[in-house]
DNA sequence: TATTATTAGGGAAAACCTAACTAACTACAG
DNA sequence: CTGTAGTTAGTTAGGTTTTCCCTAATAATA
């Protein structure tokens, strides 16, 4: 039994680091190596909320308005965001997502994407069946 | 087929979760919650070396070894880490985990083990037969 | 003399802040 | 209806702390 956790446990590593190797390989492909975990938590949240101006996600992430313009011109520079006028009023800027940063904002969920990709070349359909059977048991 | 795909999907981003939420509550257990990725790395770095001195790690980290010092100094302000003189060479420093250093460095395997529990509770013996020989199938 | 680690003294960048400012909108007094 | 006074959105200026890196010089030991 001992045997069988251990092959367990070594199979899930095995996925999760996959799943590691390819979010970090998703950051390398956007030129964005040394991006902190701080940046991608906010491009994440610019990402959820969808039409986010710069008061808004001051008050979201709790922080002032000089801050979040001081993190939006760094996005800018890395172009991971840009600026949009508001048509209705000339005060308020959105911030929106480039590709790149919405690549950034979502790398965890497309690595999981081609995990699944992965899983779908060797695995049938009553193979997937199977597994989500026994994983929707667990939670 | 799109939606056992979606439900897989589903499934394997909960795993992941579960595993990231309790890899991120052993680091809140440990009292570091403003511990940066580089530190983790680092923390990594002096448990797989096992004996590993001021010099070598600069070596390997490709630091000065200045910069190592330092390091050092805020792991032993945080107690991650001590110093243990080399009994054969008074000029030499060994770097020591402490068992919070440690569980730091291995919160990631810790979180998996949590997970296989918690997948104990749930599955028997045939489920876990089942489940590693379809994910052995992928890679 | 060579090697190990430390100290002293730098620098850059991220991530936060307050205070003061500009531009643009809103409301209401005349 | 217009002018102005007040409000709101974002920026600029100037500051702090922390991490993470460096070189040069030094102390202790081999």
């Amino acid at each position: 039994m001992a045997e069988k956790l251990d092959r367990l446990l070594i199979s899930l590593d095995q996925l999760i680091r996959i799943r590691n190797e390819t979010s970090h390989a998703i950051l390398s492909e956007c030129g964005v190596p040394d991006i902190t975990v701080k940046q991608i938590t906010y491009l994440k949240t610019i990402d959820e909320q969808g039409e986010v101006t710069f008061t808004r996600l001051a008050e979201i992430t709790r922080n002032s308005k000089p801050t979040i313009t001081e993190l939006i011109n760094r996005f800018e520079n890395m172009e991971c965001v840009y600026r949009e006028r508001c048509p209705h009023d000339g005060r308020v800027l959105y911030i929106r997502l480039t590709d790149k940063g919405r690549r950034i904002a979502r790398a965890d969920n497309y690595a999981l994407s081609r995990l699944i990709e992965r899983m779908m070349e060797t695995l049938d359909e009553d193979d997937i069946d199977v597994l989500v059977t026994l994983l929707r048991k667990v939670w």
